[in-house]
DNA sequence: GGGGTGTTTGACATTGATGTCAAATATGGC
DNA sequence: GCCATATTTGACATCAATGTCAAACACCCC
């Protein structure tokens, strides 16, 4: 029962990012997070720093699990086709039963934004990594000439990483779907031929 | 010093709302609310029910003050001034060095959606107001021709609300207006007569 | 197979927040 | 001016979370 760690670190992590998404950073307690990995409290203090860096960790971990599929929809050479992939995988993430709704990166930011600056920041980091993913496709469908002129890349990718904040938030306040597709497909015709 | 109420009721509720918004809801404690309104702890549990009691009064405050000049923002025929100003609002909100960054809405959705639906049912409702507001502007539009068609009013009012909700996101984790005027610039895209 | 290493476990003291209460006191009505 | 009313105030008991620690213990390596 004891002498070589008992514990799997990912899966303790997963149930931990599971525990700080459905409930909120300060709503969680080291006994919450203890008794979803399946651990004991004593265990978690010994093996991390404390709640903030089982944060840390826990987002870090979302953004690979998570954010990492949104990204890698982003691989299409047609940037009307990369986003709205993009933005189906959000919609496919939220409408998992698996996951609670919303977003926990958003739920940080919001959270931590003015009190704490250490989550905060790594929450910036991410958001600033879909920015710059995002940029990256619409610079190359400039290039590319799929882009019409006089459209700022930077301010495009900001616009759709702001879609995809407001659709968790959607998510979380309506606990549907129905206004987060609304707002994934009209964000959508900002990119058709037409315009 | 004593023998009748000797704060200013909506004083009170502007300095709790304060304290909530710049640091949520499980981390703010009573004595915080306490210290910031000038009142003793004791008085705040004789005037109200609890810290869930000041959240959802410190709600619908919030909603009169801020949400109040944005909805007004929306009594304009033209339907792409009307959200122009409705955008505008939100973004002279947020530079209000006054107010800490975000919105105590998006923040309570998302901090309590998972865990207290009293507060988050408030939410909703608040958003819903915000969603049938705009919707109604569409509606209007649509009935003048000022809309082109096969658009549906209320998926176009649940996208600005999405937007709107993405701009308070995006101010509350980078800290700055950059991204959030962004946002703002390119949603108002959908609205010109071009496509 | 035995000792060292590192983990687990439950207990402990500490801290901080909560909600209640009785006494003190100021105001308004009579 | 005095009493009733309602608020303020500080104290109090309770509860819950935190972080620490020493002892128990299992595994790995020599």
């Amino acid at each position: 029962m004891a002498g070589v760690r008992k514990f799997d670190e990912a899966a303790l992590l997963d149930a931990v990012l599971q525990v700080f998404w459905q409930q909120g950073y300060e709503a969680t307690t080291m006994a919450d997070l203890a008794k979803a990995a399946g651990v004991q409290r004593g265990s978690l203090y010994h093996a991390y720093d404390g709640k903030e860096d089982l944060l840390l960790r826990a987002l870090d971990r979302y953004a690979e699990r998570q954010g990492g599929p949104v990204l890698a929809a982003l691989a299409n050479s047609d940037p009307r086709k990369a986003v709205a992939k993009f933005l189906d995988a959000h919609l496919r993430r939220m409408a998992d039963p698996e996951n609670p709704a919303g977003c926990l990166m958003c739920q940080t930011a919001l959270e931590c934004g003015g009190r704490d600056p250490v989550p905060a920041e790594r929450v910036r980091h991410h958001f600033l990594r879909t920015e710059g993913a995002l940029r990256a496709v619409f610079e190359r469908a400039r290039q590319e000439g799929t882009l019409p002129d006089g459209i700022d890349p930077q301010a495009l990718a900001r616009f759709y990483l702001g879609v995809s904040r407001g659709m968790a938030v959607l998510h979380r306040a309506y606990g549907d779907l129905d206004a987060v597709r609304d707002l994934a497909q009209q964000s959508l015709r900002l990119l058709e031929p037409s315009s």
